[in-house]
DNA sequence: CGTTCAATCTTGACAGTGTCAAAATGCCTG
DNA sequence: CAGGCATTTTGACACTGTCAAGATTGAACG
């Protein structure tokens, strides 16, 4: 019974590395919880549920994280990792000529990006972690890197002149990104419904964050 | 009980009505409850345990509130109130000359509220309620008549042309709300940690609000 | 004054949760 | 092939929300 469907969990490839009896128990419980979460919320993950899933048993998962904090914490570094590619795809990509055009549509892309992954941008960003749990030390560093990234953005186009020089630029990486994100959350949360004026509301938010420069 | 529990809900000052064995019990409830969520968090707060603070049974809230969700609703709607009353007295009080003063002393008085009422402030807007739970109707009203306050402020401001006039009103309403909501959060879940910047923050906010009018 | 009634509260129960302790399994190294 | 140790399981405990059924009792009515 163990064996067998252990080994159905993993397709093994060529040179997998099946480091003990289930094999990259770890990862596939991620996998797991992120589809757990992403169809009914973290209130719809249970380490039970989620063992359940994987076909191993309830306190298995204690071995590869400590705590459901932890398993938590692991959701959102990933997802710190894949928003940082996209993100950064996103700029490679935008070949503008404009750096205004080229932030805007940076930012939508943070916004697309928080509503195709609501459930892991909350634990991302949310109470969860961060103050009902503990946020891992690898994800504050993660999360820390995340942030450098944007003030990058703003000191760029702050340098250009885009934003009031009298504002100092970190100030205004906080500010603007605290909109950003209660953007974010408002839909996420569910405050907001109507999805389609989302970039519409952007937009606006985006040319009262640049008309501020002139 | 639909009729008997609209007398529950009023304090009925001097005449002190018991209406039944415990006399007043949804409203203790509720205060043990905000006491409860206020030390602690949302996660914090049990039927079970709320129950025994108040010394009846686990299953006696049941006879106020259908459903946990329903005790938390009515947290939310008592904020609600309070915060309605703290913004328009914080505007009646604020006799200044100019608009954007009294604008800013508003704002900064909806953050220092959030602030000082974290738990209920998650309650009020945060997904437990809108996303996970069912908002009730009462609180989907109250919270209506919440936004319509706001949106009568930009109103106000936008034809006093503070804003740029080729936004539209309701959009910068949506906008602005949700950022200053975003601060409110990034503070209240713990990821912005450092409290005595946040007015600071704030005011940043505001210029480029303003200064987008021009 | 006593009976009835319905709102209120209690007791018992069930399924679910996170997580600890101890036992079992089985791969790798010697 | 034997020992060790990472891995997994089983059992248990204290919690949780909430349902069903019974007990209590204030008030309305005869």
């Amino acid at each position: 019974m163990t064996l067998s469907r252990l080994n159905d969990t993993l397709p093994s490839m060529t040179t997998r590395k099946k480091p003990y009896h289930h094999g990259d128990l770890r990862q596939t419980l991620l996998n797991a919880a992120v589809e757990l979460i992403s169809s009914g919320g973290v209130e719809n993950l249970s380490i039970r549920k989620l063992a359940d899933q994987v076909g191993v048993s309830r306190t298995a998962p204690y071995h590869h994280f400590q705590d459901k904090n932890e398993l938590l914490c692991a959701i959102a570094e990933q997802g710190f990792a894949r928003q940082d590619q996209i993100m950064t795809d996103a700029k490679r990509y935008a070949t503008g000529d404009n750096l205004a055009e080229i932030f805007e549509t940076y930012v939508l892309n943070y916004l697309r990006f928080a509503d195709q992954n609501r459930e892991t941008y909350d634990l991302m960003y949310g109470r969860e972690i961060w103050r009902a749990g503990k946020p891992t030390e690898s994800l504050q560093a993660v999360s820390r890197h995340s942030f450098r990234i944007w003030r990058q953005w703003i000191e760029t186009l702050f340098e250009q002149g885009m934003f009031d020089r009298n504002e100092s630029p970190r100030r205004i990486a906080q500010a603007h990104w605290a909109s950003l994100h209660g953007l974010c959350r408002l839909f996420n949360d569910g405050v907001y419904i109507n999805h389609e004026e989302r970039d519409d509301i952007a937009r606006t938010m985006l040319r009262a964050m640049l008309r501020a420069g002139g």
